[in-house]
DNA sequence: AAGTGAGTTGCGAAAAATTCGCATTTACTG
DNA sequence: CAGTAAATGCGAATTTTTCGCAACTCACTT
């Protein structure tokens, strides 16, 4: 996603495009991972802690992020809800992340549900801890 | 789960059985949508919150419960490992959970990898919100 | 290009959520 | 049923998140 793009997508949602909110959606784009809130705070010199959590509220609100928890690690994480069907697995040994291509959603349909996206993440054992 | 199921679990991770513990276990297991640390604490008269911490903790670490948000709700939900397998769907207009029975997941393959479990939302518009 | 106003931000303080220390109690072992 | 390690209660400390308000800035108008 480019800045033009993060323009656009903010003023769709009727969003001021402030040098803060392009930061952190830029962030959040380039992140491999699910970022906490102190991990963008830290990411984003010269902008307010407090002011890091009203955009996330505002870009949850939006449903342009998603907040979520990460088995086996401690505290919130944000990531865009494009970034979202990078699907992952978590290795319940050495609760290392290995993203995976494979989606298995395609075809799913649900009685009386439109579906619109969703998020998966497997459990299990990695290589190295199998042995 | 029964109590003596619950007695089970707790011994075979070499966790004591306290009456505590088995008051969480119980309320987890019979709970129909995961649960915040304070309403699990409600529902424990007599024990202290941070005791329903340390106990939630416990229980994280042996992976009998996880820890999870839930898309548009506020908060940090905790329920079984063993009732993740009810998958939900969330509609983003309305934010009503429906817990659906369908599971895509059955014959995934990761290479490099043996799943043990997994979890899977939806997101999209209930049947009401669609109109 | 300067003017305007709603929306945004920075800062520090307030509130909420989670963790910790330590004395006391409890569950399991022999 | 005595001993011991583990678990709990309580309150205080820490961490995380929210809030209030004055100052600033974006987007829109002349």
């Amino acid at each position: 996603m480019g800045v033009m793009e993060m323009n656009e997508l903010l003023q769709s949602c009727g969003l001021k495009c402030t040098k803060q909110r392009l930061c952190i959606l830029e962030i959040l784009n380039s992140a491999d991972k699910p970022l906490t809130a102190e991990e963008i705070h830290t990411l984003t010199p010269g902008t307010a802690l407090s002011t890091v959590y009203r955009i996330l509220d505002k870009l949850l609100e939006k449903n342009i992020v998603i907040k979520t928890t990460i088995p086996l690690s401690d505290g919130i994480f944000y990531e865009l809800t494009a970034n979202e069907h990078k699907h992952f697995a978590i290795c319940l040994a050495c609760h290392k992340l290995k993203y995976i291509d494979i989606c298995p959603i395609h075809n799913t349909t649900v009685s009386d549900f439109t579906i619109t996206g969703h998020k998966l993440e497997l459990y299990g054992y990695c290589r190295e801890c199998v042995k």
